[in-house]
DNA sequence: GACGTCAGGATACGATCGTATCCTGACGTC
DNA sequence: GACGTCAGGATACGATCGTATCCTGACGTC
């Protein structure tokens, strides 16, 4: 046998440093050559883990996927509904590369069987782990039993996913972003069902 | 003078050929070349319009807003909020390719602010218009004076994009994307306010 | 320690890209 | 009707693209 090495490894490196790369400069000036500069290997060695572009693209919308499945997975445990919400939303550095990376990819699945897949798979896990939120809120007596925690979910989840599309164009510490982040609280409690002349803790699980 | 022709004609055709083509193949088949094909011209025809390719495709995101703002001037006058949000939904081929084309512009658009602010006027003038038709409501005693036209409207349509987001990478007639419409009407209700209870029409202004 | 094997890199290929430049022909003025 | 002007097209250029192919050297077995 001669040199071996964890290919799987450096898939993931590599898909890393894609993802570094099209959030700084675009999905568009994604190339296998300028994926090899940022991830300081040649070309060569790029084609070697990937047989086409398009898979290496694919790759990382997987590694996306894991990031964020993740992060929910860690998070559901000890926080809020409002901490689990805003982890779709581009807050700072890491979570706004997400969300382009995310709409960058949807642009891109159009046509695209496949990836649809993935991305219909990712939301699906969100608002899962969303749901299973607003269960735990319902025993608790925190959320009225009588609704659809399922139809709840989805709700919530586009409605964070709608606020973050809009967020990413407008300057993060401006009247107009302040503005929005201060209407998706009141969406989130108006959906909720919770009155302005609700006690805290205003959402469950917080 | 020589021949005249009508330049701004001109380029919105060409803009037009380019949402054709970007919606079909996915904004990454857009050249200069291809554009031209599309439109049945020569390449060097579409070098006299625009500048730069990057150009072209701004003009193209200008003509998206202009076709989605003026979709929605006309509706606000005769059609409930129903029928309102749904102009963002990708619920035929037109609406789809619409839906495409923003979530592509959206992704290039990050890193360049003038094409972010032309996305963040856009998503204002739609606010602005579902906020106008929630005023009315109030007026007509359809809905809660006491509630925020503007926040509630900001929320409406973010929940609406946030579905038509999901939706796309979902086939138009599975049980998962009636599932989400389901969970869309669920979830308009409960941010309006409106109780399982209520009697039709169940949405102002319909 | 000779040798096979494959990882990693180098090189090469045709295709396509954005754009600069030149050509040409139709229309306008006078 | 001669002529200037610019729209539209043709051509050309260097750059970059994805990928196929070849080279080489380190590691493994025996």
């Amino acid at each position: 046998m001669p040199k071996v090495v964890d290919r799987e490894a450096r898939r993931r490196a590599v898909a890393g440093g894609l993802l570094r790369l099209a959030a700084r400069d675009g999905l568009e000036a994604v190339s296998v050559r300028s994926v090899a500069v940022e991830c300081g290997i040649s070309p060569g060695a790029v084609q070697k883990l990937f047989p086409s572009k398009e898979d290496m693209i694919l790759r990382a919308l997987e590694l996306t996927e894991e990031r964020l499945a993740s992060r929910y997975a860690s998070l559901a445990d000890d926080a809020g509904l409002d901490a689990h919400l805003r982890q779709a939303l581009p807050l700072d550095e890491q979570r706004r590369e997400e969300v382009i990376m995310i709409i960058a990819f949807s642009a891109r699945a159009a046509g695209r069987p496949d990836w649809g897949k993935l991305l219909a798979e990712g939301y699906r896990t969100i608002q899962d782990a969303t749901a299973e939120l607003l269960r735990r809120a319902q025993r608790d007596g925190l959320l009225d039993a009588d609704r659809d925690a399922a139809d709840l979910a989805a709700g919530l989840v586009a409605l964070s996913d709608g606020f973050a599309a809009r967020l990413l164009h407008l300057p993060p510490d401006s009247a107009e972003a302040h503005g929005l982040l201060r209407a998706l609280d009141a969406s989130v409690r108006a959906l909720l069902g919770i009155t302005s002349a609700g006690t805290p803790p205003a959402t469950p699980g917080g």
